[in-house]
RNA sequence: GGGCGAAUGGCGGAAUUGGUAGACGCGCACGACUCAAAAUCGUGUUUCGCAAGAAGUGAGAGUUCGAUUCUCUCUUCGCCCA
């Protein structure tokens, strides 16, 4: 039946079943075979996958069914991260419990991903929010806590007081809360952190070694890290209180000749001696207004307030300077107190204007001369120190800063110090779908570690979400407790999620292991992830995060071994699609508007109403401008979704969703069955022509080649081209060429197989179809066929193009030269000229240089 | 403001270490099939030019026999940090 039409519905499902019954991607440790870590980033079970997934897991399952094919032993889980914020805000509205919500979703996306038809060993699905996984982690956090690395501290978080809860920072837009826009509050509260900074020169260090890691990622890390160099300074203090050093850190000692203020935090020990102060009070009040995120007190408006004290030049005693209480200075970088110069640094000019403060040039640009005076705004430049007597002259930065920190250590000012931007990471959130930290408090409200025969630390059921603030607090029995026979009180504060998918990846390697996160003989096998893949917006918080945890395992714990957690990373590019509105400027989904020419769009429920097209732009829910993938699916199947999503840009680029390319995807699916019906029917035949058999043999290595060269590079697009180009060839060699029945049938195979990662069910069925085993082998390169005899040479006068020339390969280059210059083409440009110099390419170019 | 990256036909994008620019797909045009349309198949498709030919990878310079690729300056856009 040559006509018959491809039912992707039925054989995607057969295929998918086999798969799934044969346990064809099951992993277990074998240690005669090189092993392959391929993750992709898992899940949020939100309801149902989005394209974003479609394209992460189609990248990462055309990896890992490759490596596969190679000999690798390939592990490929997948898992589900979810804890988290929107569970419990559906739950609310719906009157549901999280975890009813959060298991709905993950059977709903669990048969989605399915339906793609990826390579996954579903026996290792860890879903976080369960206790065989929640448990482990709280081993883990007492663990650290064993090791110092955990601790509770009072500290300034961003308070939204409508939510009633901590915001991060991520979640703090233009100063207001992300989700009930309320103007966000610096608060003190007691929160639990990850002393993170205390690896920052490991996790800066170890970015070195990630040579498989995009630069970007690196780079971005690197600066969130933000290493500085710089020193202390101790100031001398003149006033009336009992106070007579106050320490600064500056990277910018070299322009202490232009210090006009000292400014310190609100919260500096100083503070303690205006605690009765009216005025000071109502300032610190205001200050809490500003958020806690260097954006916002960046944007914030500077103000201080006056104390009586005096801070003393320390390159010149008789400079004495006036003491602030500032807003922009935070207690927890450096000492909480900078020394103010108002020339050199925006934040310092914006102070010293608003409060008539004096503002000293000391640095200049190289162009201006020595009469060079500020005005409008800082200027934080390279140039020359001036006006700071022995400092003048020197280059800034480079010579300044080194000297300067010199002068101090010398004169015992100050020391040299390296200071680092990465703060420590509070964990703690005040909420009901987390990980409970196993931690209680006695009556005196002493630290108490669950004990291990009362882990896990289990969330109860049935609580009442619609209280506001953290639903834990109200649960009373819940939280009282007896730990060695002493009332105690539960930590009500959950861990935030990224903890959970800061060791996931561990968990994989051994995920049904009972009394440890993982079990060291499984991780020392597969650790570590040998791929990573997901989206760039992770760059910082979960991949330093990851990294950071461990470290933290492996302090003080020599059987421990892996340092970094990802051996090589990918960031892929977002899906994108235009966005609709209408004319009463409300967001339309593609499936709202209608077009004939592809380029005027109307309302399909009005179609007099004209649709305004807005940029493409990443897929969103609030934008509507997203695409279902479960319906394109169900119309085009798997292969063809696979086909569409890594065809039309670079993997690591932002791709357009379109819905004709779309459409051709799936054509070639159909082409190509049709294609196989063809070439089954000439292999049946078992014709034993000769003829061409050549043609065939070459350009089946030259397209594996070049289709293995693609995978190694992650250049999926250009190995959809080079299918096309595959069906293109197959095509034309059927309709013009006799055929040996037995030499196409293998060459065939061969193109089937190096198509399987992309399109693995119609590539299985049409294996099937011949009767042959797939044995999941990529086929070996023959490289005598890479080789041609005869070859092509390109021949150029002056460097520009003029002819091509068919020769011997190898050819010499005098040979070349004579050959070439008998070229009708090459002749009319040579004639009544003279070669003064030819360079030959061997095997690709000659060019001549006539005069 | 700082850091990183990008710019190639009507569109998405190809192009080993500098060596035939525009692979492949979309769109478009014409043709075949059809009463007609869709689907399918075939041919063409960087620009100018009837052609021979010339120009051409954001703009301008430089290095080179030869530059999409390397260097410098500029413009625009994107991402991250502020």
């Amino acid at each position: 039946m040559e006509n018959e039409r491809y039912n992707f519905k039925i054989v995607e499902k057969k295929w998918q079943e086999y798969w799934s019954t044969n346990k064809v991607f099951k992993a277990k440790i074998d240690k005669n075979k090189k092993k392959f870590y391929c993750l992709e980033m898992f899940p949020y079970p939100s309801g149902k996958i989005h394209m974003g997934h479609v394209r992460n897991y189609t990248i990462g399952d055309v990896l890992a069914r490759y490596k596969k094919m190679m000999g690798f032993n390939v592990l490929h889980p997948m898992g589900w991260d979810s804890f988290g914020m929107p569970a419990e805000n559906a739950a609310r509205e719906n009157n549901l419990d999280p975890r009813e919500w959060t298991v709905k979703n993950i059977d709903i996306m669990k048969a989605q991903l399915k339906n793609l038809g990826l390579s996954i060993d579903w026996d290792r699905e860890i879903s976080t929010c369960e206790k065989d996984y929640y448990k482990h982690q709280q081993k883990f956090f007492l663990e650290l806590y064993d090791k110092g690395l955990v601790y509770r501290k009072s500290n300034y978080v961003n308070w939204d007081p409508v939510d009633q809860t901590v915001l991060a920072n991520e979640q703090v837009i233009d100063g207001k809360g992300w989700r009930s826009g309320a103007v966000v509050e610096r608060k003190k509260l007691n929160q639990w952190f990850f002393n993170i900074s205390k690896f920052s020169e490991n996790l800066l260090d170890g970015l070195k070694e990630l040579d498989e890691w995009p630069n970007k990622v690196k780079i971005m890390q690197k600066n969130w890290i933000g290493k500085s160099y710089g020193c202390e300074i101790d100031f001398k203090i003149k006033g009336d209180l009992p106070i007579k050093n106050i320490k600064c850190f500056t990277t910018r000692p070299d322009t202490l000749f232009g210090f006009s203020f000292l400014a310190v935090s609100v919260d500096h020990p100083l503070s303690k001696y205006y605690e009765n102060d009216k005025e000071f009070l109502k300032f610190k009040e205001k200050c809490s207004k500003t958020g806690t995120t260097e954006e916002s007190i960046a944007q914030a408006e500077k103000i201080g307030f006056k104390t009586n004290l005096e801070a003393i030049n320390p390159f010149d005693e008789n400079i004495k300077v006036p003491v602030y209480f500032a807003n922009f200075v935070l207690m927890d970088y450096g000492f909480g107190a900078v020394f103010g110069c108002p020339a050199h640094d925006q934040r310092d000019f914006e102070f010293a204007k608003k409060y008539n403060l004096k503002i000293l040039t000391v640095v200049k640009p190289k162009e201006a001369d020595d009469n060079f005076k500020i005005k409008n705004e800082a200027y934080a430049g390279e140039g020359t120190i001036i006006n700071s007597k022995f400092l003048n002259d020197l280059k800034v930065p480079e010579e300044s800063v080194q000297k300067a920190i010199e002068i101090i250590e010398k004169k015992k000012l100050g020391k040299k110090k390296v200071n680092f931007r990465l703060k420590d990471w509070g964990v703690s959130r005040q909420r009901y779908w987390g990980c409970p930290i196993p931690i209680a408090y006695d009556e005196k409200n002493n630290i108490v570690k669950i004990p291990d025969d009362q882990l896990p630390v289990i969330l109860p059921k049935n609580i009442n979400l619609n209280n506001k603030g953290n639903p834990l607090d109200n649960e009373k029995d819940w939280r009282e407790i007896k730990i060695d026979g002493k009332k105690c009180l539960r930590e009500t504060d959950t861990l935030d999620t990224f903890v959970c998918s800061s060791w996931y990846f561990l968990r994989f390697c051994s995920p049904k292991n009972s009394n440890y996160g993982f079990d060291q003989k499984e991780i020392d096998y597969w650790m570590p992830v040998d791929q990573y893949i997901g989206g760039v917006e992770h760059a910082i918080l979960h991949l330093l995060y990851s990294r950071f945890f461990m470290q933290a395992l492996s302090y003080n714990n020599k059987n421990f071994k892996i340092v970094e957690p990802f051996k090589g990373l990918f960031t892929q590019g977002m899906v994108c699609h235009e966005t609709y509105r209408d004319s009463n400027n409300n967001w339309l989904s593609p499936e709202e508007v209608i077009s004939k020419d592809g380029k005027n769009f109307y309302n399909k429920k009005n179609q007099n109403e004209k649709i305004i097209v807005g940029a493409s732009e990443s897929m969103s829910k609030s934008k509507k401008n997203t695409i279902d993938p479960e319906l394109i699916i169900k119309n085009y199947g798997a292969d063809a979704v696979r086909l569409f999503i890594l065809s039309d840009s670079p993997p690591e680029k932002d791709v357009q969703w379109s819905e004709q390319g779309m459409q051709a995807s799936y054509k070639f699916v159909q082409k190509f069955w049709l294609l196989h019906q063809k070439i089954k029917t000439k292999i049946l035949l078992k014709e034993r022509s000769k003829e061409n058999e050549m043609q065939l043999n070459e350009f089946t290595n030259i397209t594996i080649n070049k289709i293995q060269k693609n995978l190694d590079n992650f250049h999926y697009n250009v190995i959809i081209a080079n299918l096309y180009e595959t069906y293109n060839f197959l095509i034309k060699y059927l309709k013009n060429n006799k055929i040996n029945s037995e030499t196409l049938q293998e060459n065939y195979i061969k193109i089937l197989k190096i198509i399987t990662p992309i399109l693995p069910h119609i590539t299985s069925e049409c294996i099937k179809d011949l009767r042959i085993d797939n044995d999941l082998k990529w086929p070996t390169l023959d490289r005598k066929y890479l080789e041609k005899e005869i070859i092509n040479i390109v021949i150029q006068i002056n460097g520009k193009k003029r002819s091509i020339i068919e020769a011997n390969v190898n050819i010499n280059e005098k040979d070349i030269i004579d050959k070439s210059i008998k070229d009708s083409q090459i002749l009319k440009y040579i004639e009544d000229k003279k070669i003064v110099k030819t360079i030959y390419v061997k095997n690709r170019l000659l060019n001549l240089i006539v005069k």
